[in-house]
DNA sequence: CTCGGTATTGACTGACTGGTCAGTATCCAT
DNA sequence: ATGGATACTGACCAGTCAGTCAATACCGAG
């Protein structure tokens, strides 16, 4: 959806309608006989973005058998495939305004952040006791370490990277390096 | 500043100026004769925010003598004091609006994002040249996979967090995992 | 107390945008 | 062909909010 990549850039508030309608290609009009309102089409166009991608994730959670290290490549590699679609953009949009749309915030806590974070402990919880991972103290907030560079790179990607002069650092490497520094810290 | 608070938790375009002079306690007029507009009321929100915290971030860097374990955990607290402090949240503030105030954008890269950055990725390579830490294949982006979570955390604290009904994350519990984890990673 | 200057106010306006709806185009069944 | 149903349009309205400015409060010096 058009609509998406312009609440992205420019958050909710600061996109007009009018603009959602011109980068669709219909009148300003049309948008109003699917949805009540601009908020109805906000949170239509997050649930729409999250839904596929969410369910592709889980059972391919569900069906994997193999090792705890390649999981966790499997995990973030599906993550990285979810990041680069444009449905990636929603993680950005949420947390800039969760304050203004409790529900929408709940709805992508529970179904989304969540149940991410459970699969990433499921993995190490796995790892840990097959013995191909080290102890680790605290699963929960670890899987939660392991996964906010993730998220970050994704917002960040889509909002500081444009400015950065610095400008080096490009998917490959960052995965590469994320990848390398989880698993020297997981395995024993 | 009672403008960051909003700024923060509402977002640019949906902060009113009136709140802000409410939430001041002052009229409506009042910010105009300091400010030209609402534009350069945000660019010296943000700026004021971070240029503070920044400077005593550097000059405790550069005085510091120790261990580079140490420094690392004392790069970590000197952000998390920033984190807490109400100037934190402008980290999630630059992230949403990046899109719509390129200037800002360029500004928090060069004088916040990329320096501390440089910060961490120095104290790696001092790390790593003295023996302390295992060899890195990519410092700079092994710096960054260390400061993402922080980062990440920041934002996160003040937007999802409130709504996450699985919410037992405590900051010392993430601080103390992050901190775990990042040194099982670095040591031989 | 008075006067000059400065700081502050808050009603007002002009522009902008979310939302409506009378009307037009398109299509299909008869 | 034609009637009607459905899909879409864009001019218009009403509400909102950034930004202005004439009027007022305040203060310090003489």
């Amino acid at each position: 959806m058009a609509a998406l990549e312009l609440f992205v850039t420019r958050g909710f508030a600061a996109t007009k309608l009018a603009d959602v309608a011109r980068a669709a290609a219909v009148s300003k009009g049309l948008p109003y006989l699917y949805f009540k309102n601009k908020e109805e089409l906000f949170k239509a166009v997050i649930t729409e973005a999250i839904g596929g991608p969410l369910a592709e994730a889980t059972d391919m959670i569900d069906r994997f058998e193999g090792s705890s290290e390649d999981l966790l490549r499997g995990l973030i590699a599906g993550f990285r495939t979810f990041e680069e679609s444009p449905a990636g953009g929603v993680v950005k949009l949420i947390l800039a305004e969760a304050g203004n749309f409790p529900d929408v915030a709940r709805f992508f806590c529970t179904h989304f952040d969540a149940r991410g974070r459970h699969l990433f402990a499921r993995v190490l919880r796995r790892g840990t006791e097959s013995g191909e991972f080290a102890p680790i103290a605290d699963i929960e907030t670890t899987a939660i370490v392991i996964v906010q560079p993730l998220a970050m790179f994704s917002v960040w990607r889509r909002s500081l990277a444009p400015f950065d002069a610095s400008n080096n650092l490009t998917s490959d490497r960052f995965y590469e390096a994320h990848l390398d520094f989880v698993l020297k810290s997981l395995r024993p």
